[in-house]
DNA sequence: GGTTAACTGAGTGACTTGGTCGGAAATAGG
DNA sequence: CCTATTTCCGACCAAGTCACTCAGTTAACC
């Protein structure tokens, strides 16, 4: 139950637009990669989801970049992440009446449809200006500072491939 | 953000041993797979983790099985979920103080603590209780009907591998 | 001692994750 | 107009996870 990394940086990147909401102009993704030392490659195909659900608007051109779709305080947490990730839906049934025959009577359908709701209500309630009114400024350092010895622990640079295990999330479970 | 089969496998498990509570002996995973239309050899596999957090009791033998390691109104959802699936953390940083250098006071942080703190005391709010008053009976249907399907659809039933994608979950999504 | 169950650990193919890359289309500045 | 810069789009790739299966060992009961 944790959030990857679509989730995650596609949260950094509304973040990062909505610091600087001020400008008034739009923030490019190599500017946001910078700021936040993020793969830039990788959040170009990270905004796509995010302009589909019209939480960005993506400007092509020479002083293109993207834009928050909304102010801050109108996009939830629960939006980004769904977006990004797919709806918060604990078992299948919750939103899919019809896979189980007794679906819409079903008892136990019905506990599981309260706490989906409450679980969504929670990522509702938080707003990307709860994020944005405080950055996080460590967040950039420690990015940085992880692909930098991620990078330098590849023998081979090859095409594609993901990091090796030691330097991913799960090494806080241990 | 959907539970995977190890997480809702888990909770079909011990909503079963919930459900023959009151016969006071152990039940075999081979009962709890016919009646709910699970892989047994898959169950056994998911019981482990369970053991290990003490959610269940196994005991060998010819009259052996599993109980309950504690009532159904004392085993919330979340150790449940966090025992079959990980920890519900969204954000890394927020069980991992030290990941990044500000995080102990990083305000950024703080929200996802509280967005976290807030997600688990839904789950915490629910109990296998919840479920075992209410079984549902027309989950083992589908359940069956849906690996039968699944069976006949693989043409060379072969070791390992996982069904064709069209019975996956994700089709409730489209 | 034989049957039955929990336990252990290895294996396996389909699929996902976490990226990289090349290039098309759009937009602005010169 | 050309050129630079950006979004946008799709393919590709390796490592890893998922959803299982299976063979075998240990433990308890009759």
């Amino acid at each position: 139950m944790r959030l990857n990394t679509r989730g995650r940086y596609g949260m950094q990147l509304l973040t990062q637009l909505a610091c600087h909401i001020k400008d008034q102009k739009p923030i490019g993704l190599k500017q946001v990669a910078a700021a936040t030392g993020l793969p830039w490659r990788y959040l170009e195909q990270i905004a796509g989801p995010l302009r589909k659900a019209a939480l960005i608007k993506g400007r092509p051109g020479r002083t293109g970049g993207y834009t928050l779709g909304r102010l801050p305080e109108r996009i939830s947490l629960r939006e980004v992440v769904e977006s990004s990730v797919g709806p918060l839906c604990l078992m299948e049934c919750v939103d899919a009446p019809t896979m189980c025959d007794h679906s819409p009577t079903c008892p136990s359908r019905q506990v599981w449809v309260k706490v989906t709701h409450e679980l969504r209500d929670v990522l509702d309630r938080f707003t990307l200006a709860d994020l944005a009114s405080r950055p996080c400024s460590g967040c950039r350092a420690a990015a940085q500072k992880a692909r930098t010895v991620r990078k330098a622990a590849v023998k081979a640079p090859s095409r594609g491939g993901r990091a090796s295990k030691k330097w991913r999330f799960v090494r806080s479970y241990e």
